[in-house]
DNA sequence: TCTGGGGTCCTAGGACCC
DNA sequence: TCTGGGGTCCTAGGACCC
């Protein structure tokens, strides 16, 4: 096998940077909600010292002494150009696999050689058709090629492409390459790993199998397979094979009330109910989660979650809402400030294939034509077109002080050009 | 590094049932 | 009533990812 991984560079700072090439070469981060924390860093802001997840307020300083600039995330113009990142990525290749907003691993099974000539054909092309700069990993198994893809970006020389294939490169590779970067390998096993001197990808690749087995389960085996260059993570149609679809927000402010809960939490199960259609899925349980702000330990603190089991499989927004409501309601104390709050289905079937109990009437069957007349109008006109009264009419807001323009998505943000 | 966000999957333990 | 095996559901927490 051989897999590729197109990565996109800084992803959220490139978006921005293709409207104002005046960010070229300052340090420039976006915020994730709320303006909460550091979620992507220009390499200048990288060099000063500001982390990933850092939260904003730590940050801040820095970035201004730095000249620095920043911007909350605007979800919206991110979409709409990964969008156009994959579009020009899938006239290249034949399987794709979008991964994340900003990566994709594509099949490159029974091309001809020499690959990493296609692979930096693609970075060209992309930067070309989208303005956005990318690093192309190519290697035997996807974690191998996310490797390849961190050297590309390393080493300029590479010209954005590594191709990484024969035996003794890849163990030459590994055993230079810090095991707590390797994709699989989180902070905690780095850190465990550490202690125990294993410091390298290729000390791990040489532990006993039993022993990964024990300690990290059957992930832990699939990554040490993995950088073995044994494929375990196939090409898989991620947006299909979702097998829990969750909705959740932080608000920027305590909220008391119940009333005016219940439409944030009616959006987040209209949106659930969005997602899982997309998927061609019908859900069994809904779960509703509700906490206080845990940053305040000088606050009363409730946190709870509970879970409704639906008697047939559903996948309307109507029958959604409602349960997500009673849920709410039956969890909610007064005088708690809650913080967050959160919507998450499972027990997943595909549609037209569920065991239907003998005297189960299919209920939401008759909402199905609504939902797709729903889903019809948000996608053309912007979603919270057409929603259930429960999600009210005014949408959830979150705290976004330095959002930029919607240049691809809005007639009324569209990049301006000023004549000298 | 006491990771102020969001999302997915896995595992362990307790309750309950057959 | 006690005991053990096996299964499912629920909750909580851990771990990873971007």
């Amino acid at each position: 096998m051989m897999y590729g991984l197109c990565d996109c560079n800084n992803f959220f700072v490139s978006c921005e940077r293709v409207f104002r090439p005046d960010l070229e070469g300052r340090p420039v981060v976006v915020l994730s909600n709320n303006d909460g924390c550091v979620v992507a860093r220009s390499n200048e802001a990288k060099a000063i010292g500001i982390g990933m997840g850092q939260p904003y307020f730590q940050a801040r300083g820095l970035l201004e002494r730095h000249n620095g600039v920043v911007f909350s995330s605007n979800f919206t113009l991110y979409g709409d150009l990964s969008r156009r990142v994959m579009t020009t990525l899938r006239s290249m290749v034949e399987e794709i696999e979008v991964y994340s907003i900003d990566e994709a691993f594509f099949n490159l099974e029974g091309y001809g050689e020499p690959l990493d000539e296609l692979g930096r054909k693609i970075r060209t092309t992309i930067r070309r058709h989208t303005g956005i700069p990318v690093s192309i990993g190519i290697a035997p198994t996807k974690t191998l090629a996310k490797i390849a893809a961190k050297l590309a970006k390393q080493y300029p020389k590479l010209g954005g492409c590594c191709y990484m294939h024969h035996e003794e490169d890849i163990s030459k590779v590994l055993s230079r390459f810090p095991l707590k970067d390797v994709w699989g390998i989180g902070r905690r096993y780095g850190k465990a790993f550490d202690k125990m001197q294993i410091l390298t990808a290729q000390q791990f690749v040489e532990l006993d199998k039993q022993w990964v087995q024990g300690r990290m389960g059957i992930t832990g085996v699939r990554t040490w397979m993995e950088l073995r260059g044994i494929p375990s993570l196939p090409m898989d149609d991620l947006s299909a094979s979702r097998q829990q679809i969750t909705v959740s927000r932080s608000f920027p402010h305590e909220i008391y009330a119940c009333g005016e809960l219940e439409p944030i939490v009616a959006e987040f199960a209209s949106r659930c109910g969005e997602k899982l259609r997309r998927q061609g899925s019908l859900c069994r349980t809904i779960h509703c989660f509700l906490m206080t702000n845990r940053h305040r330990p000088d606050h009363p603190q409730h946190v709870e979650e509970t879970v409704y089991r639906f008697s047939a499989p559903t996948d309307s927004s109507l029958a959604l809402v409602k349960e997500a409501r009673t849920l709410l309601r039956a969890m909610y104390r007064a005088g708690y400030g809650y913080k967050k709050a959160g919507i998450t289905l499972g027990g997943f079937e595909q549609r037209g294939s569920q065991q239907q109990a003998l005297f189960d009437v299919p209920s939401d069957a008759r909402h199905e034509k609504l939902m797709e007349v729903m889903d019809h109008l948000n996608r053309q006109y912007g979603h919270g077109a057409l929603k259930t009264a429960a999600e009210g009419n005014k949408p959830f807001q979150m705290n976004r002080e330095h959002m930029s323009r919607r240049y691809t998505t809005e007639w009324g943000e569209l990049l301006t050009v000023k004549a000298k």
